[in-house]
DNA sequence: AGGCCCTTCCGAAACGTTTCAGTGATGTCT
DNA sequence: AGACATCACTGAAACGTTTCGGAAGGGCCT
């Protein structure tokens, strides 16, 4: 590995000197500048950013936690993480928790050893002693993305879900429905209560009562929410539609519809938060609530480099985007 | 920040006994153990990744790069390839190169540049300019998963591209097609051309004529594949049966499916390479040739590492992994 | 008692950078 | 012409570890 010190040496300069060069950190002159280039061209010189990061004290390095990135949705997170890495000259860290936070914080640990400069976090957990250690182990600023934790001084970016469910509910409505079933997330989550929230809101303004029976409790996983969505349609009087609160509900949505025989939207309509290109592969094409969800995470990297080049300072920022309706083919309006 | 210096001065020992009790890398004393252990217990103190690696050479981090985190083939990649890691106490970075050679080599380098111990890679381009690029940028040991490079000497693991289509197409010829169009990928790149080999192998052995009319190219992307897809639906005399090549490939054959009229699999039975939990959810429920990419992925990894610890030596092996059918509702036999 | 070997621990060098005080050389002003 | 800035470059310290030669102390043998 060629070092600072081989290319000082061959070029026949000082071993500052063809750092200044190359970082060029102070005014040199041309010929020195010269001898330094072809030096590092002719001994294919690549800085040492462990090095670097060593005495800098900075790494250039950002972590990002995500629960699951076998889910489209934090995979578009990573993605767009990625590019805004790119960008900005930054290496890109990843973790994956399987929605443990216990494996959160491990990860968490590891960023600080690695010491990363800054953190993208999807959080997966919650309660007091869980924000506490998250509080302890969160050395670097840190944005959140799709939730807020209670307690935790960071900026997040996330999703109006009280808006994403209100407006379903308010377009099934004014489609002529008026018993709409939704499959809800494990209760105690914020995001899964605010959706059910808007949901119930939506009732409210319509003037329709809202029946505790027509909620089912899933778990934001296929499985569970194919069991939730089974139950749901065994309920009388049943549903004639039936939200789904995330991308994954979803499948567990269809695939339950499917195997109890009923066809949708003829005999169940169905819309669900969270929009993924396989929702429109296959028939029926999902009506969907879609998230920013690239423009989100775009926010959260810029809020993230604003933070790390000192041009945000101050507490943590909550920013709340806007889901957009996608009116498709898995959504009838009722008529009787 | 508290280093080794803070925690030796607390707990009144050497720098250097610090270091050996966390690592232990040498016999102490229980009293020293103990000192030590509490004084770190008592500072919060964390070891500094970036320094240990620039003294010992090695900095626990092996380096991903893949074309698109965002199609769920290669986000399961990632996710087994995270979970390997973890296991073996290595950190991940991640690189997306949106299917650029070029974001590709900028990827290696930079991976070069933080020092990894190895890098995972699922190469996006070709030639011989190409391949020379990434055996100049390759420094490490480096394992590659779907494909194999001419000329770059690395571990390699899989599919058995050839079986794959075979499989299918087999299959459909058995269930009583004689008309079997294939979406396939662009040509040149050998993923493609090993997958349509093996679709004329199979028309071959079953004394079925290949006709150039019958396969439509590609890009395994939703799009492109759309239009190829509705291209092949206007051949004279029309297939019976589609083989779809990739998962975005199905995205797009589906959607061509539904926008020209056809139902599947009353009127075209279509089947694909790659399995994805979406193509479960809706209606067809997919017939594909799945491949095991957990597997694979574990088994490159799990190359790699030896690489690294040293207990695999030697030149690149090749690893081929075999796909496995399965029969869904998206194919339907042919009986006339 | 003296010599020797182990066992424990210490101290300092080194990893490859960045950074900054300092050294000449050159130009500018009075 | 002398004093003084200015400029370009050098050299060494420092970042936080690991590693290794060596010192100190204790136990065992002759």
């Amino acid at each position: 590995m060629t070092t600072l010190r081989d290319v000082a040496r061959h070029a026949g300069v000082s071993i500052g000197s063809v750092s200044t060069v190359l970082n060029n950190t102070a005014p040199v002159s041309p010929a020195l500048k010269a001898k330094v280039l072809k030096a590092v061209e002719e001994l294919g010189y690549v800085p040492d950013a462990v090095a670097r990061s060593l005495k800098t004290g900075r790494s250039r390095t950002i972590g990002l936690i995500v629960p699951d990135i076998t889910n489209p949705h934090f995979s578009a997170v990573a993605s767009a993480i990625e590019i805004a890495c790119d960008a900005s000259g930054y290496a890109l860290l990843l973790c994956n928790t399987t929605d443990s936070p216990a494996k959160e914080l491990r990860d968490l640990h590891l960023m600080r050893r690695q010491r990363v400069d800054g953190v993208i976090l999807v959080p997966s957990g919650s309660g007091e002693a869980y924000v506490a250690e998250l509080t302890r182990a969160a050395t670097v600023p840190v944005v959140l993305i799709d939730r807020t934790l209670e307690g935790f001084d960071a900026d997040a970016v996330v999703l109006d879900n009280r808006a994403a469910s209100f407006g379903i509910v308010d377009y099934l409505v004014r489609a002529g429905h008026r018993r709409i079933g939704i499959v809800a997330g494990p209760s105690g989550m914020s995001i899964a209560e605010e959706r059910l929230a808007g949901y119930r809101q939506a009732l409210d303004e319509h003037a329709i009562d809202y029946r505790e029976d027509l909620v089912a409790r899933g778990a934001y996983q296929p499985e569970p929410d194919y069991r939730a969505t089974t139950s749901l349609l065994s309920r009388r009087p049943r549903p004639t539609a039936i939200v789904s609160t995330s991308n994954h509900t979803m499948i567990g949505v269809m695939k339950a519809l499917a195997d109890q025989g009923f066809r949708c939207p003829e005999d169940m309509s169905v819309a669900s938060i969270d929009d993924v290109v396989w929702a429109t592969a296959f028939s029926p094409k999902m009506t969907v609530m879609a998230q920013p969800i690239v423009e989100m995470t775009e926010l959260a990297a810029a809020r993230l480099f604003g933070r790390l080049a000192g041009t945000i300072a101050g507490p943590g920022a909550i920013l709340v985007a806007q889901p957009s309706l996608k009116v498709r083919d898995s959504t009838r309006p009722l008529t009787e």
